[in-house]
This record gives structure tokens, sequence and C-alpha cells, in this order.
DNA sequence: GACAGTACTTTCCTATCAGGAAAGTACTGT
DNA sequence: ACAGTACTTTCCTGATAGGAAAGTACTGTC
């Protein structure tokens, strides 16, 4: 079972959006991410940056023939996190009369 | 069913913890909110008077014996913002893998 | 009657943070 | 040479949160 704890960094709405997502997606390309969650190229480069600084998420830079792509993916601890948050939110929560179950 | 809303008022952590717990509580009194999200009067004082001005929370002013008692209630709307906002919260985790299901 | 105490509320201030715009980097394609 | 792609970094602004302290309005005590 995943101990439940609350984790600002990935509570913040954008940041949600964007760990759901890669907890989803496994690996995501930074344009379809970008798409996804309704940010500019600097605001969701930035908030890669914190989530990649925080070691929740690594950072792929590729090549497509000969264009470069940028793509994210959830860590192992950034997955961890997202889980025990998930959790955490399910204990705020389940008091008041809903729960959030793992599947 | 209720319709999942994202509400921004309602994420922010200590507002989250607030209305959580006023949805379980029913009726709470100031010095208990206070000592459960562990807030300072002030900052708790203004964060009641921002989901009251939401019309998601009725402050009670009554006495007990001479002293002055705040309570606080969730109103209907705020029931219904949090209940939609837990609904957003399971759109958005459970396409990674989790789910918040209504009671 | 002055002063301490209770129960908040309001004001002041600081720190943080988020996001857009614009400029910068590095390379590709015409 | 110049435009374009694909981001990244810098600059700036606006919003918000929270503590401290002062304010308000009574109550209770010496």
């Amino acid at each position: 079972m995943t101990r439940a704890r609350f984790d600002e960094l990935i509570h913040a709405p954008t940041r949600l959006s964007i760990v759901a997502l890669l907890a989803a997606a496994d690996l995501a390309e930074f344009k379809f991410i970008r798409d996804s969650v309704g940010l500019t190229d600097s605001a969701l480069s930035k908030q890669l940056t914190t989530l990649e600084d925080a070691g929740y998420v690594e950072i792929r830079k590729s090549f497509v023939g000969k264009r470069p792509r940028t793509s994210a993916r959830l860590t192992r601890a950034g997955r961890a996190a997202f889980e025990q948050h998930v959790a955490a939110l399910q204990e705020i929560v389940a008091k008041a009369g809903a729960t959030v179950l793992p599947q």
C-alpha cells in the first residue's frame, strides 16, 4: 500500500495535470503536454525543469530526423510521489464522504 | 451525478483542508478548524472570509454564555463546488490509473 | 475604574510563484 | 543570408499566502 504524503509541488493545478498526464502516457512529447495542459512554451519549459529538479521527471532529448524533440516521463520517484499524493487526497476527501481508490 | 468542475479556490491546500473538514463536520468552530489545519488566527480568518465571499461558507456568530463563538459551515453551493472539484480530480487522476469515487 | 484576557479581524509587510512576452541558443532548410 | 523549428532563459507583472502586530468589542478581576 502506498503511504499518503501530500506533495505541494505536485498539487499545484498545472503540475498536477502534467504529472497525471505523464502517469497515464508514460512518455509524452513537449508539444503534446503543452497543448494538453494549455501552457505557453516558456511556462511548460519552466514547469518541466521544476519537476526535473525535484527528481520527478526525466527529460529526454532526442532527434526525429534532424529535428530536436523533447519528451518527458515520470521517474520512479515521480510516480511514487504522485501515488502518495493521490493517497493523501484520499485521506482528506474520504472524511468528507468520498473515496479515492487506487485501481 | 455531480458534474466535474475544477475549482482553484477549493484546490489550494489549506482551503481544501478547510472545505473537506467542513464537509465532514457540518458545523465547526473557529479554533477547531484553526488547530486542525494548523493556521494562525489571522490566516484562518482571511481564508474563511475568502470562502464566505465565494458563497461557499456561512459564518455563524453566536454566544456561548457571554463569550463570542464563530463557527463555519458549508453552504449548499460550497458542498456542490467541493463535490464537483472532487469529481474533477477524479477525471484528472482516473486517466493515470486511480479513481476518485463519490461514495 | 484600570488592566488583563478572550475572540477574532484587519492592516502591513514579505516571500513565493505562476505565467506571458521577448530574447537567446542551436541547428535546419531554402 | 534569412526564415523557421524547438525549445530555454530572462524580465517583468500580478496574485496570493501567511505571520506579526494592531485594532475592536466585550468580559472578568483586583
